[in-house]
DNA sequence: CGCGGGAATTGAAACGTTTCAATAAAAGCA
DNA sequence: TGCTTTTATTGAAACGTTTCAATTCCCGCG
C-alpha cells in the first residue's frame, strides 16, 4: 500500500503519463482543467507525497538553509534563531538549525552535512577561527554569511555587531563609576567576539590615560554558560590584582558568576560591580537587574538571512556585504555606583 | 570544475568503476588495500563529497531525525533539545530542529517538509491535538515518538512528565501556604499540558475540601512567554474573585508576570505569591527566586531520542513504550509564606 | 478542403548513488 | 597442468523526480 507510492503511481491511476503529474505539482497552470483535477483527486486519495531527495537531486540543489549556531540553549542564538527562520519561511526556504555546542568537532560534523545535503546556503557563527572549510562551500557553490562575525574572508556576506564598541562602552561605564580594577570573563580569545570585546577594554583603558596591564584582570572559561561563570567566581577572587568590577562576555557568564558571588557573600554592587553582553530576556529580571550591553539579535538573524537568500538566488548580480549594527549600554542596578554614605546612586 | 564532481570523476580519475569507488566508500574492507589507497587519494585530491540527496533517493530513507518544539525560545526545550541531540549524535544521526513557534500552520508546513524528506523519524510536541497527520507519519514508515505529550493514540511511544502531578503539586503547596485563591495563567488549553496541569489544581483543591470554582481563576494567554506573562497582569489584578497567588503553566510566564507585578508594585509573595514551571535555570536567580516544578528535561530529550532510534532500526521487533518521569517541586522564596510579624518564612 | 499554429500531453534522458549478479583474476589443490 | 575456490572488480538496473524536444490533437482561416 504504501510501498509503491511514487508520481508513476499517480500518473497511472490518472491514465496521464509522469510529466502531466509533474506539471501539475509545478506548473499546474499549464495543464488543462480536467486533467489537473483528475490528478489532484488521485493525488489526494492515495496521498502521495513527493519525494524530496528525488526533487533534490534533479535540481541540484535543497531548498533548505543550514544555522549553525554555538549553543543553542543559549537565548541569544535562538533569538538569532527566530529572526533567521522568520525570513527563511517568508521566503519558502527550510531552516536546518545545528548546534556546534561549542565544539569544533560538532561544528564540522554539521557543515559536512550541510555540503553532502547541497543546501542553499549556510548562516554560520563559526567555532574554528580557520575558514577553509567555509571557502570549500562556497566554492561548491553553497552561500555563506557570517553571523556575528566579521569576515577576514573579503568575498562573503557577515552581519555582525560591533564588538569593540561594545567592549568599550562596557568598560568606559565602569571606569565612569570609579572601578580602576576590572576582570574580564570570557571564552576563548580564539572566538573572535571575546577577542573584539578585549580589544574595545584596551581602547576605553587607554583612553582614561590608564595602563591596561595594570587594570584588566582576564579570566578564561571553557565555554561560556552559567556553569562556567559561577566556577570562575574562585579565579576572581583569589587574581592577583582584586578587581572591583567584572565584565562578562555574555549575559548567561554573568548569570552564573552573580550567583556564585551571592553564595559567597559577596554583594553586588557594593563589593563587585557586574557588566554583561546580549540583554537576554531575562536580564532585567534577575535578583540584581543587570547592566548589560544590548545587541539587536532578531534583527541580525533576519538581515542575515536575507543577504544568504538574495546571495542564493542571485549568485552572479550579488554585492557581498558587510552590515555592522550598534550595540547600547543598558544601566541596571548590578554597575550602579556605591557611595560612601552607602546607598546606590 | 566544481561543476563534474561525482563519484563517476572520481572512478575515472583513478581508473575504475563507480561501484569499486562506492565500496570504498562504504565497506572499505572489501576493496583491495591498493585500490583503496588510490582511491582515497583522488576523494582528497578533488575534495569529492557524496551527494546525499542520490544516496537518500537510493536507500528510501535518510539519516535525520525531526525535532519540533513548540518554541525554540523557551529554555525548556532547548534542554530537551540537548538531549535529543547528544542521543542522535552518538547513534550517527542528525537532527533537523523545527520551530513550531506555537503556530499550527508552521507546525505542519514542518512536518510536511520532514515527510518528503523521508525522514527516519519525528520527536514532536504537536500544537495540534489532532493527531491524525502524525497517524499519516506512521504509515509511510516514519518512526513518530510524543514528546512531553501522553498519547491518546496507542501504537506510538511517548515520553512525557506527569502534568496532572505536577498541577497538584504545585496547588496543594500554595493551599498548604494559606492561599485559597490562586490564579492560573496558561496558554490554550487546548494544549495538553495546560489542561493537565488544571486537572492536578482540581485535584488538589478538591483533595483540601474546597470548590474549584471557588478557587480557581483561569487567565488564558495566547503563548506562553514572558511577553504574555507581562500582559495577563490586567486581567489578574482585575479578576472577580482576587488571587493571593499564581501558578503560571511555564516559567517564562512566570517570568513576565513578575515583571509586570514589580512594575505596579505588588510585593511577591507579600502581596502575592507565584509559583512556576519548568525550573528553568535562571529561576532560582530572578529579583526573587521562583517556586517552581522541575521537569528532568535533559533526560526527558534523551530517553525520546532513544525511543524513536529503537524504533526506527528495530520496525518489527520495537514494542512501543509510554514512559513517564515525576516532577519535583522546588520551594523557593517566591511562595514564601509571610507571617504576621512580616517577615517571610 | 487543406494547412498552419497553438495547446496539451508524452516519453526518454538525466540527476548521483547503491546493490547485486556476473565476470575476471588469482590462488589452492591434486 | 587443469580444475575448483576465493577474492576483486565490473556493469547495469533502480531509486523518484524534472525537463524538454517531439508528438498529437484541435481549431480557425484562406
Amino acid at each position: 500500500m504504501s510501498s509503491m507510492t511514487s508520481i508513476r503511481e499517480v500518473a497511472e491511476r490518472a491514465g496521464v503519463s509522469l510529466g502531466t503529474v509533474s506539471n501539475v505539482l509545478n506548473r499546474p497552470e499549464i495543464v488543462a482543467e480536467e486533467t489537473r483535477r483528475r490528478v489532484q483527486l488521485v493525488i489526494e486519495e492515495i496521498g502521495f507525497v513527493p519525494n524530496g531527495s528525488a526533487r533534490q537531486l534533479r535540481a541540484g540543489r535543497s531548498q533548505h538553509i543550514g544555522l549553525v549556531v554555538l549553543d543553542v540553549a543559549n537565548p541569544f542564538f535562538t533569538e538569532v534563531a527566530r529572526g533567521v527562520e522568520d525570513a527563511a519561511h517568508a521566503a519558502g526556504y527550510v531552516v536546518i538549525l545545528c548546534n556546534a555546542d561549542d565544539s569544533a568537532e560538532k561544528e564540522s560534523h554539521y557543515l559536512r552535512v550541510l555540503e553532502e545535503q547541497r543546501t542553499q546556503g549556510v548562516l554560520i557563527t563559526p567555532v574554528q577561527s580557520d575558514a577553509s572549510y567555509l571557502q570549500r562551500l562556497r566554492q561548491r557553490g553553497i552561500a555563506v554569511v557570517l553571523l556575528d562575525r566579521p569576515s577576514r574572508i573579503k568575498d562573503l556576506c557577515s552581519v555582525t555587531v560591533d564588538d569593540i564598541r561594545g567592549g568599550e562602552l562596557a568598560t568606559a561605564h565602569l571606569l565612569e563609576q570609579g572601578h580602576e580594577r576590572i576582570g574580564f570573563v570570557h571564552g576563548p580569545l580564539s572566538i573572535r567576539q571575546c577577542a573584539e570585546r578585549r580589544r574595545g577594554m584596551l581602547r576605553a583603558v587607554r583612553a582614561a590615560g590608564l595602563d591596561p596591564d595594570q587594570v584588566i584582570v582576564d579570566i578564561t572559561t571553557s565555554a561560556q554558560r552559567a556553569r562556567e561563570g559561577e566556577e570562575s567566581v574562585e579565579k576572581l577572587l583569589r587574581a592577583r590584582i582584586k578587581p572591583t568590577a567584572v565584565f562578562c562576555a555574555n549575559d548567561l557568564l554573568a548569570l552564573g558568576l552573580m550567583r556564585g558571588l551571592m553564595k559567597r557573600g559577596v554583594s553586588i554592587p557594593g563589593d563587585m560591580a557586574l557588566v554583561g553582553y546580549d540583554d537576554v530576556e531575562f536580564a532585567s529580571m534577575l535578583s540584581t537587574p543587570l547592566t548589560t550591553i544590548r545587541q539587536p539579535k532578531y534583527e541580525l538573524g533576519r538581515t542575515a538571512a536575507e543577504l544568504l537568500l538574495d546571495e542564493a538566488s542571485n549568485p552572479t548580480s550579488h554585492q557581498h556585504k558587510h552590515i555592522v549594527f550598534q550595540p547600547e549600554l543598558i544601566v541596571r542596578e548590578s554597575s550602579f555606583k556605591v557611595k560612601e554614605d552607602g546607598f546606590l546612586h
